[in-house]
DNA sequence: CGGTCTAGACCGACCGTCGGTCGATAATCT
DNA sequence: AGATTATCGACCGACGGTCGGTCTAGACCG
């Protein structure tokens, strides 16, 4: 017999592998409680429902992607526009590097069975990196580099912007392979969000480069063989 | 025996008004083909699966909403700046003049359990709005009085934001109840959104009334009974 | 120390419901 | 008459979830 904390953790680390290299709704209860080694009712002693696995699953995840965040956010030698391509550039770098990784998500995130995964992901990203990026809009308009009457909504609102444009890349990714030229309608598209973010900041059209076009290519682009 | 398409439209409109009435996930093949009067086969004759009856549902009544618009979009009298704020606020009172509708369609929109038939209505609005809300910004650009390097892609970025936008206010309808105080912050977010959309088209804070807070407080505020 | 008691970890047969299939039948068209 | 299309409903396997019960670690006690 195991601890309870061991015992949830390995059903929501097997759950976690499951849903990726399957989907959601391809795993199944049964399935899931094959692989972990427990037996239905133990299942249910844990989590009252598959959702409710789900939803434990994406908040476990998406938290462990914050302290990187949080630590830019309050680092006091760096200036706010500084902390903000910081932020962003290490989130396309991480992407870039892990390129495989990356598509295979994609491909298993962007199917209808696993929409409801998708979202919660993107709503739990957004709830946890607001705060950090608020703190640095804020820093950012104390400082006078960054100019915006709602520096408090603004970090919500880029981040929507920015996981609706991540929603398009990925859609556009999908269907890269039978239509090449798709890559740069992408490219077009995170430029526009680009200046998007820099005008509701209220700095000049190419003063905060978020995004490294060298990475985006790389993630875009098939690795030569 | 009745016409291919007369059944097809006679299933479809049961299932909006069930969907509605109840939600996606809980009205199932059977309880739908009951109401209906028609036998699982017969369901099936017209429909691959269940998923396909929402996406040619969703296609359906998206598709309804838009001459309207299009008709505004091709107007030779107005100006682009005119057609904008017109086609916004058009959007605004319908949803003012329909409160109870409105939040009773939030209230089912937005639980888990539908959605995907949200998302699905989001995505078919946006692709089908972006055509006649994309004329508006390159005849805006040619008058000279929009500024935008990204003309195609703003009519596309500026619908996702104001889904996004759409999203927070239903989530804060939804606990209005409760906690009344939130009306404040959706106001904030709205004009956080105007103020985005204006700074990207490159006009003035304040040019573009898209939101009419009237309205706005109508929805958001109960009626004085 | 050995014996007992209990909370809670664990089990798996079982349940109702679901989306979907299929072969038969009836109506309609050519 | 023959071909095509619309209709039917019994049937299927899989699913998420329940339930009555067993097993065991560790607290408590004589």
């Amino acid at each position: 017999m195991k601890q309870h904390d061991e015992r949830r953790n390995e059903i929501l680390d097997t759950a976690l592998r499951l849903f990726f290299s399957q989907s959601y709704s391809e795993v199944s209860v049964a399935a899931l409680i094959d692989a972990v080694g427990i037996a239905k009712g133990t299942f249910y002693h844990y989590f009252r429902s598959k959702e409710e696995l789900l939803s434990e699953l994406v908040l476990r995840e998406a938290s462990r992607q914050i302290p990187a965040y949080t630590a830019i956010a309050e680092d006091p030698a760096l200036t706010a526009e500084v902390k903000m391509q910081r932020m962003f550039l290490t989130i396309g770098a991480w992407k870039a590097d892990n390129r495989e990784l990356m598509i295979a998500s994609i491909r298993l995130l962007y199917r209808d069975e696993n929409i409801l995964l998708r979202h919660k992901l993107e709503q739990a990203s957004i709830e946890l990196f607001a705060p950090p990026l608020g703190t640095v809009i804020h820093q950012g308009v104390n400082e006078g580099c960054f100019h915006t009457p709602y520096p408090e909504v603004a970090a919500e609102l880029i981040l929507s912007m920015w996981s609706a444009l991540t929603q398009r890349v990925a859609e556009l990714i999908m269907r890269c392979d039978e239509e090449p030229h798709l890559a740069e309608s992408i490219l077009d598209r995170m430029r526009a969000i680009e200046t998007a973010i820099q005008r509701f900041l209220g700095i000049p059209d190419g003063a905060l480069a978020l995004i490294d076009e060298s990475d985006m290519r790389r993630i875009l682009m098939p690795p030569a063989v």
